[in-house]
DNA sequence: CAATCGGGGTTCCCTCAAGGAACTGAGGTT
DNA sequence: AACCTCAGTTCCTTGAGGGAACCCCGATTG
């Protein structure tokens, strides 16, 4: 976690810092989500500390985003994404395209995804769920809604 | 910076986050996008240590996510999104469709998107750019691209 | 022209989280 | 009985985040 806590903060993203913005959060997700669903795959494939996954997934199942569900009479558990997590998928989607675009350099794309649609492989793109035309960044004014801070 | 250096993975996302994966700085971005471009401003809207924005916004312009431009004859500066650094907004406003769906509780979303294509408040939606279909996490599967890791 | 002010940082110390390696425990297999 | 695998737990070391104080520069004020 953070030192300091975003979870107060009467802002989206804040709020969705605080529960994946730890470092190796969005990764676990990510490897659960193409099947490394259990603890010692998710540990060998990430390298990361055995401590640090452990309060990851607690967290992470914690925010109902992951759960863990035994597979096997013997002690043994894996790590499913739930609803709210499969909608976190779309993110790192996005997050990907970014990345793709702007840090991938000569060698391309490290993963390509095929829609299911259509069954070609593309990118996501961000459109208004309003009109459909495009929406990016400089296509909209933000204005204070309901929640906002008093 | 996270302990673990995630650049040298060939995955975007882990590579996303060596740019904007520290902590504060997509809050930072956020706020440079609404109009808080000083030092003083951003020091004083987030509440984070000087000490630590400096390095963020070091590490921001360094990616070429900002731009540090003097505003005056007096040494002060602010600081501007690149296009770079634009994209990561659509990014950012995912995140918020996420966490206005998940934690924004009764009270609704703290902020609100106008979109200037149909003067209407609206959210973002995610559709293939190859047929226009929504795309999901559930809707595509991942395979190998160009870059991925030998 | 000294004193003050405001923006944009730097420096310092303290605490707590990440990394890493060793250890544990429950349930099978040989 | 000895060993193996999975899923953690414990312990120690290091270094990043928080916080407060300090610094530099140019402009304004008395």
């Amino acid at each position: 976690m953070q030192r300091t806590d975003f979870s107060r903060m009467a802002c989206s993203i804040a709020r969705t810092l605080d529960v994946i913005g730890e470092p190796w959060s969005p990764l676990i997700l990510r490897d659960v989500w193409v099947g490394l669903t259990r603890f010692e795959q998710l540990q060998g494939d990430l390298g990361i500390s055995r401590k640090v996954l452990t309060e990851r997934l607690n967290h992470l199942v914690d925010q109902g985003v992951l759960e863990r569900r035994p597979y096997d009479q013997r002690p043994r558990y894996e790590y499913v994404l739930t609803e709210k997590g499969a909608e976190l998928v779309d993110l790192l989607m996005v997050m990907t395209r970014w990345g793709d675009r702007w840090l991938a350099g000569e060698a391309g794309p490290p993963v390509l995804y095929r829609h299911h649609a259509c069954g070609e492989v593309a990118g996501v793109d961000l459109r208004c769920d309003h009109c459909g035309e495009p929406m990016h960044a400089n296509d909209v004014d933000p204005l204070p809604g309901p929640g906002a801070a008093r």
